[in-house]
DNA sequence: CCAGACGTTGTT
DNA sequence: GTCTGG
DNA sequence: CCAGACGTTGTT
DNA sequence: GTCTGG
């Protein structure tokens, strides 16, 4: 589950539903109806010294502390946590002390029944509101040049009576 | 998650 | 970092 | 003890 | 088939 996204709300709206304190500078469109993985996108998070909710941008697809070259992440994704193991393993730091919500209004998911017309259905919480998935972000320093790279995956979860398929408004 | 690329030599 | 397999 | 992995989805 | 970029 949540491969890819939609996001409706500008960060001001963000902020709002949110109950977001800082909002750091960053470009954000008012909407993004695909995002998608190894993107920078906007994560609320406490921040490190007042634990205060701020809204910043991460990378999605999380790049655990301990990871020695990204070469090691090859062939794995770490895009999405099942909600049963995330306090084990690459999960466990980040489960303990670095918590986030993603910000978004629903997500895809695509049907492969017949490979060949593989079709997306979009979800989203029947209410029409905001809705935060949660989530875990880590940061990761980059041996080769020292700079630091700041991701997150999603916490997926079995399905539930939440969320229902977008019926979406015309004009 | 999907879509699209996936190579080399040697030239400007 | 932490767990598993050997 | 050390070495090496550490993931997800969805399909058969 | 498998990897990368978005």
């Amino acid at each position: 589950m949540c491969g890819r996204y939609f996001r409706r709300s500008d960060k001001q709206k963000i902020a709002e539903a949110f109950h977001v304190k800082q909002v750091v500078d960053f470009p954000l469109p008012p909407w993004d109806y695909n995002v998608a993985p190894q993107t920078m996108q906007p994560i609320i998070r406490a921040n490190r010294d007042t634990g205060e909710r701020e809204l910043v941008q991460l990378r999605w697809g999380l790049v655990p502390f301990s990871t020695k070259s990204l070469a090691d992440l090859k062939g794995k994704s770490t895009i999405n946590a099942r909600a049963e193991t995330i306090t084990r393993g690459w999960w466990a730091q980040p489960f303990k002390k670095r918590r986030c919500l993603v910000p978004a209004s629903g997500f895809y998911e695509w049907t492969h029944d017949d490979p060949k017309n593989k079709r997306p259905f979009a979800f989203d919480l029947a209410n029409g509101k905001p809705m935060g998935f949660a989530g875990l972000w880590d940061a990761w320093k980059n041996p080769t040049d020292g700079s630091w790279l700041q991701t997150y995956t999603i916490i997926t979860t079995d399905a539930n009576e939440l969320m229902t398929i977008v019926k979406w408004n015309k004009a």
